[in-house]
DNA sequence: ACCCTGTTTCAAATATTTTTGAAACAACTA
DNA sequence: TAGTTGTTTCAAAAATATTTGAAACAGGGT
């Protein structure tokens, strides 16, 4: 979550050696494409992606074009073990897809460039991962102290517990289908809302 | 983010003994609510948030009454200064507030009961911590390849990554600003959002 | 079949984050 | 002031997560 010294920066065999190279006026560009990357590394891994793989998502991103492992290896100075699991997940995810050039062998990637696209699967993704799981076990937790049972009515104690779970069961449920609308293929659900809600408050 | 293996399981001083006790019917509850604990710290701990402070969170909330830090260790299994730390993490977001019990020298806590309140501030503090930040460092970043600059002109690749960068900030600056309808004293953004979103779709 | 090039896997190494527990601290009381 | 009770701090220990790198694998050629 916070520094960025590698695990290892001496240069070994296996390893993309860094680059103090490179003179032309293509620096800023270049500048530019690090920082992105830098920066998009913290965000993930604050939000719980390995900064490694949003790394990988952010250099794909910011250079638009596709890059073969061995571009992104030495482009972040990463082990080849990390740059093909980065991809890998990151391909799982549908975040990347591969491309195949003429007379190449190697295998190259290119990000996703719609940005609506890219927050619709990544919020598709965490809906599938997080919430989706926790508002099952949210479910079987309230079936404990049962749909409202004969024993315990008038039991004040349960009564309240079961209204503090279905208050939040109710809230997350409320918040998975806001996260279906944006993510449905029709899609436009959140762009709408943003439209509404921009004229309405 | 997995299991919850106790880190030390033994029963030590300084840490209180687990409970094996209990019989009466109130052990319903009781699990119910050691579920939804549960939940709430893989939850917490999927979205980057130390699982026992969203343990600790989780206990007041399903309790709902005020509970101090000793009750709050023995429930949960955690050292004191764990406690403590959770304590005042949770006390720093605002989640929730220190009771004082005439004739009891204990500090007690009670969690925020009111769910749109709790995920009004649990937004905000992210969005602070988190989103701002981020978009501080991508304006920054954006600087970098200018504004517009006359020997750029015509520079296809640096036009097109202030272009990616662009579509990027635009898009983030939307979900900052919709964090802030949500999280607004106003507050009935997102209540609202809701509404429309439900007829309009 | 063998060699070559590129990719994937996974146990071990490393880094990061969280928790502990004992000491320092704070606020009363006698 | 010394004693008592409760809270906070923080360095060290423990747990968890990530990265490496070498070996296994995959798919052409020849």
């Amino acid at each position: 979550m916070l520094e960025r010294t590698p695990m290892n920066a001496s240069a070994k065999p296996h390893r993309a050696a860094d680059h103090s190279r490179q003179g032309r006026s293509g620096q800023p560009l270049h500048e530019g494409q690090n920082r992105f990357v830098s920066i998009w590394g913290e965000m993930g891994s604050s939000w719980g992606i390995p900064r490694t793989m949003a790394e990988v998502h952010a250099l794909l991103y910011i250079v638009g074009q596709p890059l073969n492992t061995d571009q992104i290896m030495e482009r972040l100075s990463i082990s080849r073990g990390s740059a093909s699991m980065s991809l890998k997940s990151l391909h799982d995810w549908g975040l990347i897809s591969r491309v195949h050039k003429r007379g190449d062998r190697k295998e190259y990637y290119r990000a996703e460039q719609d940005v609506w696209q890219v927050f619709r699967i990544i919020t598709r993704e965490r809906k599938r991962r997080e919430i989706d799981p926790v508002l099952m076990a949210l479910h079987d937790c309230r079936d404990l102290t049962g749909p409202r049972r004969p024993q315990d009515a008038g039991d004040e104690q349960v009564e309240s517990h079961n209204e503090r779970l279905d208050r939040m069961i109710e809230f997350i449920e409320l918040i998975d289908s806001l996260a279906d609308q944006f993510v449905s293929p029709a899609g436009k659900g959140l762009q709408l809302a943003v439209g509404l809600l921009g004229k309405a408050v």
